[in-house]
DNA sequence: TCTGGCTGTTGCGTTTTTTGCAACACCTTG
DNA sequence: CAAGGTGTTGCAAAAAACGCAACAGCCAGA
């Protein structure tokens, strides 16, 4: 949109914090950027931007225009989408934030589908850290943000939300394996592969094992939830995982995937939503139902 | 701002029906202006006005970018008067939409005091007919409304609501000039100087006499409210007029205001609101402000 | 039936705007 | 003090927008 190149520019500006590195990316030299800028703030008789010695910073006026920007180019995207939607063919691009607990197994298959129904929707997959993921809601960063354990509710509007049950996978010939359910204590004897410090997952079992007085000392603390599960092939290390990360054929792997019974504390919720008081294109609401939709489906008869 | 020419093109040629004339008070030439849209058009690949031998008319889709558009335009006030504001100065322009019966009086002293308080702050004011006035939020068209029993109000959220006293207008010399309050039947003697139809305070009447078993038949029904008043001067005819309204020296026009009662039926209520879900621009938030104290203040002790 | 007036549209030459290139000035870091 | 980062500016070339004029269509009134 051509009409939109002026908020576009600034917004990118912001988000490098440089002309120069903005200009490249933009395409253009960073003299014709430089007196967009200019132009713009001579337009509005203030500055926008902070000149330092390592580049632009957007002031306190450049952070109000910023904000209405970044909202102007959501906004058109989702006349856009509305627009393709009123005749005939649903289309968009969808900015998708989410964490690593989550995009496994169950993120690919819809994006799959969505692909095949609709294939002038386009995706994009952030994954963040959990609080980062809601935070990439505000500057219309990302449209849906998928979230085990929220931090801040205040900006995400849940469209779904539910429990999760978390799982202890290990080897099938681990001393534990034939057991139906497992206590945090019961693991406390063999090694644990635990995931990193801000992973929400990570958060539900420290608070699990505080609750009963001893703390989680982890062989291998890792972000890679499938490095993890494999350390516990062939070994009596226990590695953890929630439902909707379960891999679907864990047999082949001689891998079995126990419940983890945290009594006293909830479970952990996951949720997905978008920000606060946006409305969506129409692709993306459409998704974001149909994830709602399989999220209700799959998970609703665990409570 | 110059990157919002398109979309206050688009809204001109949408508010004007027809591209020449569009242009014409756009200052451009139709061939230009067209050319605008047509590329508007290519871009967005869906075609957003039809092409009637009387002119351009927004299609579905294009009236799905107009709403944007105009919302565009409004932000940029908005987020304009804010940078303004936090300069220190504050600026902008207010546009106003009010009836026949509010204007008189009351909204020229407050304009004139803003004036002098702010002098970067201008306005416009738009007389018209009720309904019209809160459906000119809308669209944009005006920031704040001022209405005697508001049409609609699903768009129109009030700021000031309270009730107004009706007042009856009539020589000093009249009959009824003694009496401390008049009823609706007492006036049936006179000649009734009456406000057009779509009046709020003409409604207001025709109520109150449908109540009593009577219908008003005016000697004299115009929207001017000045001529009625005058009219009323050295005759026994009977003009009416709202608290609002009542010019402040009436004894040098020989003229007297006594109060109407209108019993069984609940006295006209005066709102003062912007859009429902609307954000003003600072400038005009804070003349609402003014309004609504100023109207407390002077109607608060009637009830 | 024709004419006048309204509509949007298009080709072309001109004007205005925007751009890229290169050089410059500034600050920080090694 | 040199190297690499930043934003800024002059100037000429490229691109975009514009105005003018002519055209084609529709419709109401003579």
């Amino acid at each position: 949109m051509r009409h939109l190149l002026v908020p576009r520019y600034v917004e990118k500006i912001a988000r490098n914090g440089s002309l120069r590195s903005a200009a490249e990316e933009l395409g253009i030299t960073p003299s014709a950027l430089n007196r967009r800028i200019l132009s713009l703030e001579e337009e509005l008789g203030v500055e926008i931007f902070e000149r330092h010695p390592s580049g632009l910073r957007p002031n306190i006026a450049g952070e109000l225009l910023l904000k209405h920007f970044r909202d102007q180019i959501a906004d058109m995207e989702r006349v856009k989408s509305s627009i393709a939607d009123i005749s005939g063919q649903r289309a968009g691009h969808i900015n998708i934030a989410t964490t690593r607990e989550v995009v496994q197994y169950f993120l690919p298959a819809l994006i799959k589908q969505s692909l095949i129904d609709f294939p002038a929707v386009t995706f994009g997959v952030d994954l963040l850290e959990r609080g980062e993921a809601e935070h990439s809601l505000v500057d219309n960063t990302n449209d849906i943000a998928i979230v085990f354990e929220p931090l801040r509710m205040k900006e995400l509007q849940p469209v779904y939300s539910g429990e999760q049950q978390m799982f202890v996978v290990m080897s099938c010939k681990h001393p534990l394996a034939k057991k139906d359910n497992v206590k945090i204590y019961d693991c406390l004897d063999y090694g644990l592969l635990l995931p990193k410090r801000p992973e929400g997952i990570r958060r539900m079992l420290d608070i699990s094992a505080e609750k009963t007085g001893t703390t989680l000392t982890p062989v291998l603390e890792s972000n890679s939830l499938d490095l993890l599960r494999l350390m516990s092939q062939d070994s009596d290390a226990l590695s953890f995982c929630l439902a909707i990360n379960l891999r679907p054929n864990l047999e082949q792997d001689n891998l079995v995937a126990i419940p983890l019974l945290t009594p006293g504390i909830a479970s952990g919720v996951l949720v997905a939503g978008h920000l606060r008081g946006r409305t969506l294109p129409v692709a993306a609401a459409r998704f974001l139902e149909t994830i709602n939709k399989e999220l209700a489906t799959k998970f609703s008869a665990m409570g």
